[in-house]
DNA sequence: TCGTAGGTAAAACGAGCGTTTGAATGCTAC
DNA sequence: GTAGCATTCAAACGCTCGTTTTACCTACGA
């Protein structure tokens, strides 16, 4: 990370990245990114213009390809003619889960998205539904078909809380130390598992 | 709020949740506390020490009582012979509910919660451990008893899972505009029921 | 070769931060 | 009434914040 081998905003990007994740937004510094990034103070302003534009920079990196393998995912789970409520979980949990666990700051990524969660922050929450609200209408769509016993109302209440158990769940996957002798693969497997099975569960209870 | 009725210590620990909530730990300033109390900007360091100091005594005040309040309505729900898994995730759930949805701020406070959650704050995790971990050690316990084929590391996952579902769940209710027709009260209860059901059949799951 | 544009550098700006100080105040006990 | 103590107050401390300024470096087309 933040080598000579990546560009100044690439490295602001990814030291951004990190220091929210552990320190949060107004918690981190432009001094701490910039040190971190090994790149002089002003960089930030001449290449972001704020820190809060360098902020929703952060988010769009990670999400525009988030969203993209979570589309790509269900348009293939729904092709398969016997796609049921567990493979659409899968195409949901499955790309954030390899986000979360890959190379290259995913991890820390996914504790911002907690963090941003958690704030409540209006601004975010806009900047996420103009940008993303299209993704989620669609899983919206294809998890109603598949559960017509559930009222509209009943299923909004689920697929939040679903989408909220995801969020911490994630976050904590790239803390929680994995047993020795289970491999990265064997832990992000066994993670979805759990999740999907829970989830899947709670959708379908009476 | 912040009534002359109320003590500088009481008015203070009030306007800090609400800020904390809204802005953050780091993000709400100590002269916005004071202000928003009505109280001399030296106060917060003479009653409490330290702003982290100020934050500690934010939680105790609270926690103290929720974990008291869950602790008798689990004791009362294991002393009914037929108590199933509904109501040991009751016995966990309404007094946090109650909580989230009771006057004088405890909705701000189940806010405040989520975010020092997802701050993976090391220091409040110890402190959160040390005071309340043997109430999460009685419901593991009640609840292995009653999940006899879950091992104890599927058990950690889901429990954990639930956690953060009701931690994000409980959050949200407090900014949820409730539709109208529907009393505090009838929403709280459903709020409840979709969590429990929800959890319990997630628990459940082979 | 020079001029220009894009990027980096050090330094400083005003503002706001948590905390400390020392004097002014209110209250209780003698 | 006054001594003694707890509390409140305005002011200032040193520091860090995000941002801006100004100078400098480097590379490339005319």
């Amino acid at each position: 990370m933040n080598s000579q081998h990546f560009s100044t905003k690439e490295r602001i990007l990814g030291a951004a990245e990190q220091l929210f994740a552990r320190l949060g937004f107004a918690g981190a510094s432009l001094r701490q990114v910039t040190a971190a990034a090994n790149v002089n103070l002003a960089a930030v302003n001449y290449h972001f213009g704020s820190k809060e534009n360098l902020i929703n920079e952060v988010f769009r990196r990670r999400l525009d390809e988030l969203n993209a393998h979570r589309l790509q995912a269900l348009e293939q789970a729904l092709a398969r003619p016997g796609a049921d409520l567990e493979d659409l979980l899968a195409a949901f949990i499955h790309p954030a889960l390899d986000l979360s666990l890959d190379r290259g700051g995913g991890g820390a990524f996914v504790r911002v998205l907690a963090r941003a969660y958690a704030e409540h922050n209006d601004a975010l929450r806009k900047f996420l539904s103009d940008n993303y609200g299209h993704v989620m209408k669609r899983f919206h769509a294809a998890f109603a078909q598949r559960l017509p016993d559930l009222d509209k109302e009943e299923l909004y209440w689920r697929l939040d809380i679903v989408a909220g158990a995801l969020t911490y769940a994630m976050a904590d996957f790239g803390v929680i130390k994995r047993k020795s002798g289970v491999t990265e693969q064997q832990h992000r497997e066994r993670s979805a598992e759990h999740l999907i099975r829970f989830a899947a569960a709670g959708l379908r209870a009476p």
